[in-house]
DNA sequence: TATTTGGTTGTTTTT
DNA sequence: CAACCAAATA
């Protein structure tokens, strides 16, 4: 340990973090367990660099998993250091992509004002495309298209390289892939945007192509510094690499069992072989946990060995004893989220200086949010939900931003689009295409066109005054967003438009709708480009304030938003959990096929990560982990049985608590014998509803079925849970089938 | 052109 | 049980 002596930075550090802190030039690796300080390993090496090597903060570039993990980093170093780190950049991947490319976007073929596309708009371009090129939407789905474009972009595989690839193949819907991806590749570039992807990926083509660039920023940030290394994808690997490859002075954090985001291209062999990719690598395990009482870190050291494709290690606790885990069965998911809001209730009324601050609900899907929020409205129990329904993503936040991003670059079409007609102008499909068609011809913007909109042949008079109408808004905003503060160019428009009235018209949801405009006029009034941290000083007058508004609010993550210092409980996904720790914890919803997910059965290595998700959520727990699971749920609008999940009996029996909630336990529900009950009471008798209809297929082994199509046949084997029920039947004439219950429809083949 | 309706569809996780 | 979309009607 070192003592008080040192300097600040230095202070109670052990061994390992201290060697890691401590270490100067050439590759390091860290091996960081959950809660072993890695953050503080991180900025405390930060303060070592700068003041024991004297290195400037100008050449360093660290780049964390969220912003939020970027501010407090920065704010941490300042304290330790005194004064502000002023020159270093520190970011998420795709910030520091875009700080890149508002710089060199010109070299590219790009313009410096470009929009950021998220996934929506991303989507809505892919359908344009496709439409042009005669795909339908329905045969081909533009889901499934983007996430293809999306996957290969990770891979740092562009439209050109992706035809290449799949030209002969006999896949029509690979091809058809290539086509859009070309398509949509074009339009972006038309539209001068850039999607999430490409802000990974263009970087890395900037850099490749511009040695000079390369070599100045090689020189510039001379040393980097990863977190979360073990979910970086391809093209992050790629850019690391290029900017490293010289000094080699790089230093990656991460933990090979908090890998979750492989579904989004994360390589875990990122991590696994980063020895050899850096040769040399100095490697530093932290093994020892300080944030989890004994208890819980054994249930997650029992849940992650389980795991075949893991490198050997164990984390220590350095907090002795602790509660036992409570594991709950309850009956469905009201009667969990109720029971989970009155464990809060009572352990913060019993457990002085405790509150709800400190607790937070995981789950694996974000639907599961619902019956929560319900049961902590009922109970009067402040919250807040994190992820879900996106604030951005909602439609009027959405509109709103549309009128801004084409404010900022006149040529995004799809915020264009989006607006045009809204709130009603009379622009409706004929005008719209007239328009386009002549733009097309005349080579010029939709905004352009549509400020001359009386040159155009085909359309009426409604359409014409309310497109120049339309064009003359844009371009009002245009000039005062160059004058005043961003929050006052939305003032403007929302009174211009007249917002407000609009959305009070739509009914029921337009109050919520008004509050939520309102919410982003507050958070936009005091809106400070030098705090939001995206962008140089000297780089300021380059660039409105609006541009940089922009960018900022299309990198925001949902963690992003949450506040901490409020007085609620947090409700969130496992995944938007890494990174946190709440003194109690709950993960709900603990059952087979839910968690870990059926479809995780599918893929290969699937349940893995599903069970290293779980791992991530208990090592988000302090001093008390509850999980609770519900024999039925509503999903998608049918009833589900469930039964607890497997991954819990990894956890060492010593370890738990059994119990079953109030509704449970009062011994209404289950009913052992079946049918003792019947007619008596209502509930029960949904039950053995259930029972008889969804949760026991009725067939064993051997068994005679008749199916519709496939005729008779003999059962083989019966697989999956809940709605994923599945039978093997070997059927006499067409051999083996593999079904799902739900759809087989089969009966029973008497004699 | 705008609005309403009904039908279809799909739910894993996110920058 | 949404949200989304296409067709039908005002």
């Amino acid at each position: 340990m070192h003592d008080s002596r040192s300097p600040p930075h230095l202070a109670g550090l052990n061994t390992h973090q201290f060697e890691a802190t401590s270490h100067f030039e050439g590759p390091l690796l860290v091996l960081a367990g959950a809660g072993s300080g890695k953050t503080r390993v991180l900025t405390a090496r930060v303060c070592h660099l700068i003041q024991e090597y004297g290195i400037p903060p100008t050449q360093i570039l660290a780049v964390t998993f969220t912003n939020k993990a970027a501010g407090e980093m920065r704010e941490r170093i300042t304290k330790l250091l005194g004064s502000e780190p002023t020159g270093m950049w520190i970011g998420t991947f795709h910030s520091v992509g875009a700080r890149l490319l508002r710089r060199h976007a010109d070299r590219l073929g790009w313009d410096r004002g470009f929009s950021i596309f998220d996934s929506d708009q991303s989507l809505r371009l892919v359908k344009t495309v496709q439409e042009e090129l005669g795909l339908d939407p329905k045969r081909w789905n533009p889901k499934a298209i983007r996430i293809e474009i999306s996957n290969s972009k990770n891979q740092l595989q562009d439209d050109k390289i992706f035809q290449q690839e799949t030209q002969g193949s006999f896949d029509l819907f690979v091809r058809n892939v290539g086509q859009v991806f070309s398509g949509y590749q074009k339009a972006l570039r038309a539209q001068n945007a850039f999607d999430f992807d490409d802000l990974l990926m263009k970087p890395v083509e900037l850099f490749e192509g511009q040695q000079d660039l390369l070599e100045s920023y090689r020189e510039r940030f001379s040393f980097i510094l990863v977190d979360e290394y073990q979910d970086t994808n391809r093209a992050q690997f790629r850019f690391v690499e290029l900017l490293a490859r010289a000094h080699e002075n790089l230093m990656v954090v991460g933990d090979p069992d908090q890998s979750i985001y492989a579904w989004r291209g994360a390589d875990i062999r990122n991590i696994l072989d980063f020895e050899t990719a850096f040769p040399g690598a100095r490697v530093v395990p932290l093994e020892i946990n300080y944030r989890s009482t004994e208890r819980i870190l054994g249930a997650a050291n029992a849940v992650i060995s389980e795991n075949v494709n893991r490198p050997e290690k164990i984390l220590r606790a350095s907090r002795k004893g602790g509660e036992k885990i409570t594991l709950v069965e309850t009956s469905d998911e009201k009667d969990e989220a109720r029971w989970i809001v009155s464990q809060i209730e009572s352990r913060i009324q019993s457990t002085p200086g405790l509150s709800s601050r400190d607790c937070a609900v995981l789950y694996r899907t974000n639907a599961q949010a619902r019956a929560l929020e319900d049961a902590f409205l009922r109970a009067r129990m402040p919250y807040q939900v994190v992820g879900g329904v996106r604030f951005y993503q909602r439609r009027e936040i959405q509109d709103v931003l549309a009128y801004l991003r084409l404010v900022s670059n006149p040529r995004d079409r799809t915020a264009f689009d989006r607006i045009v007609n809204y709130p009603r102008r009379g622009v409706g499909h004929t005008t719209h295409e007239h328009l386009v068609r002549w733009a097309l011809d005349e080579d010029m913007t939709l905004l352009e066109a549509a400020r001359r909109a009386d040159e155009v042949p085909g359309i009426r008079t409604v359409g014409v005054r309310g497109l120049k109408r339309f064009a003359d808004l844009i371009r009002r905003l245009s000039a005062r967003a160059a004058q005043v503060g961003i929050g006052e160019v939305l003032e403007e428009l929302v009174e211009d438009i007249d917002l407000i009235r609009h959305l009070r018209e739509e009914g029921p949801d337009g109050e919520d709708r008004v509050r939520n405009v309102t919410e982003l006029i507050t958070g936009t009034l005091d809106f400070n480009p030098t705090l939001a941290r995206s962008i140089e000083l000297e780089e300021m007058g380059t660039f409105t304030e609006l541009d940089l508004f922009l960018q900022d609010v299309a990198l925001i993550a949902d963690v992003d938003r949450l506040d901490p210092g409020s007085e609620t409980v947090t409700l969130m996904t496992l995944h938007n959990a890494k990174g946190l720790e709440f003194g109690l914890v709950f993960i709900a919803g603990l059952e087979e096929g839910l968690f870990p997910l059926s479809r995780a059965y599918d893929e290969a290595d699937g349940l893995e990560e599903e069970r290293r998700l779980f791992y991530v959520g208990i090592t988000r727990a302090e001093d008390k982990l509850f999980m609770s699971w519900a024999r039925h749920r509503r999903r998608a609008g049918d009833f589900t049985h469930g039964s607890l999940s497997s991954f819990v009996s990894a956890i060492p029996d010593k370890l738990l608590e059994h119990g079953k909630s109030g509704r449970l336990s009062r011994g209404r529900y289950p009913n052992p014998l079946g049918v003792q009950y019947r007619g008596r009471e209502t509930e029960h008798e949904e039950d053995v509803a259930f029972d008889m209809n969804q949760d026991s297929p009725g067939f064993v082994p051997g068994e005679r079925v008749m199916h519709e199509t496939f005729g008779a046949g003999a059962v083989m084997e019966i697989s999956g849970f809940g709605r994923d029920l599945k039978v093997k039947v070997n059927f006499d004439d067409v051999g083996e089938k593999k079904l799902l219950l739900r759809y087989a429809r089969l009966e029973k083949d008497w004699p």
